[in-house]
DNA sequence: CTGGATATGGTCAAAGATAGTCAGAAGACC
DNA sequence: GGTCTTCTGACTATCTTTGACCATATCCAG
């Protein structure tokens, strides 16, 4: 099998059997795989993105590390045809501003937590020198992230929410 | 590996149980984690500054002291001095996190805010090729925006949290 | 008093410890 | 052979730890 294929696996089982998140070194899974560390990225960059539930976090320096939150079980439709279908690569803000309204009003977020994500994306947070269509690839990323957030706050508390 | 983050936890553990504020010897911290003392000032200096709601007072010489106090402040004036000041054109996606750290234990925002703003910052919302300047000019532009979203809910409805 | 000795704490730059990025090499698959 | 995926290595960015040198109190001998 393909190293990053036995790399996704092993993080996968890692998952599965203990908590919906693991912390590893990137350097020491690295050692243990006999690789570059920088195919770590590469597998958490093409098998643990957003676009298939995942959200990593790391830190770099002394005692840095890596982590890997699973948020969608396999069958959220839902969720991932938002983030897949209907969010994509790129989004504007009358688009996002529509979505986040649908989740309001469908009770997936609060009030102040909408508006909160209204303000992430707005224009006026938006209003640095870059082109429009970065801007709405920014929107498309940090859409589909927060997303993955309020998701993975629901599961778990059966908070009332049915993304 | 994470002596800072031992060191840290040690005060905030003296800080729990005794007062809002604990008096300590810096020489003394140092020999009993075994470090160089100028390593308990990267510890204050990343986890006990204002930033984080703390001020640390010292003494040098014969007797001499740090002392370190947790900040009381409302709410409101919490997110005007941040977004009046401490934010600037440009912050780092630690730096925020550590804001909005201190906004949550403060409960001037709820977990659930406090997740979703991380995740409107972090490196993999942000992960557009894109230099890092301009991320963190988009970071600091949509702190203020999304502070003040907060700051006009709570005037509004004072619903929530501390205001 | 006064000035040096002693006792603390502060600063900063450099070294150490991790992780991230990206261009291009190496493979795999039509 | 062409193209897409995988893999690597050199370079970069970020976080931590230390050590040499600096600053400021207190104390004490004279």
């Amino acid at each position: 099998m393909k190293l990053s294929d036995s790399i996704e696996n092993f993080i996968k089982t890692l998952l599965a059997e203990d908590s919906p998140e693991v912390e590893l070194k990137r350097s020491e899974l690295a050692e243990y795989f006999g690789c570059a560390p920088s195919q770590i990225n590469y597998v958490l960059a093409t098998r643990f993105s957003p676009d298939q539930g995942y959200i990593t976090e790391s830190r770099r320096g002394g005692g840095g590390y890596i982590r890997i939150v699973r948020v969608v079980q396999t069958g959220s439709q839902r969720l991932m045809y938002l983030i897949n279908e209907r969010i994509g690569e790129s989004i504007s803000e009358m688009e996002s501003a529509r979505l986040i309204q649908q989740l309001m009003e469908q009770q997936v977020v609060t009030v102040r937590e909408a508006e909160l994500m209204r303000a992430a994306i707005s224009a006026q947070a938006m209003s640095v020198p870059v082109p429009d269509a970065i801007k709405n690839a920014f929107r498309a990323r940090m859409m589909k992230t927060m997303l993955l957030t309020i998701a993975r706050q629901n599961r778990g508390q059966g908070g009332g929410a049915n993304v």
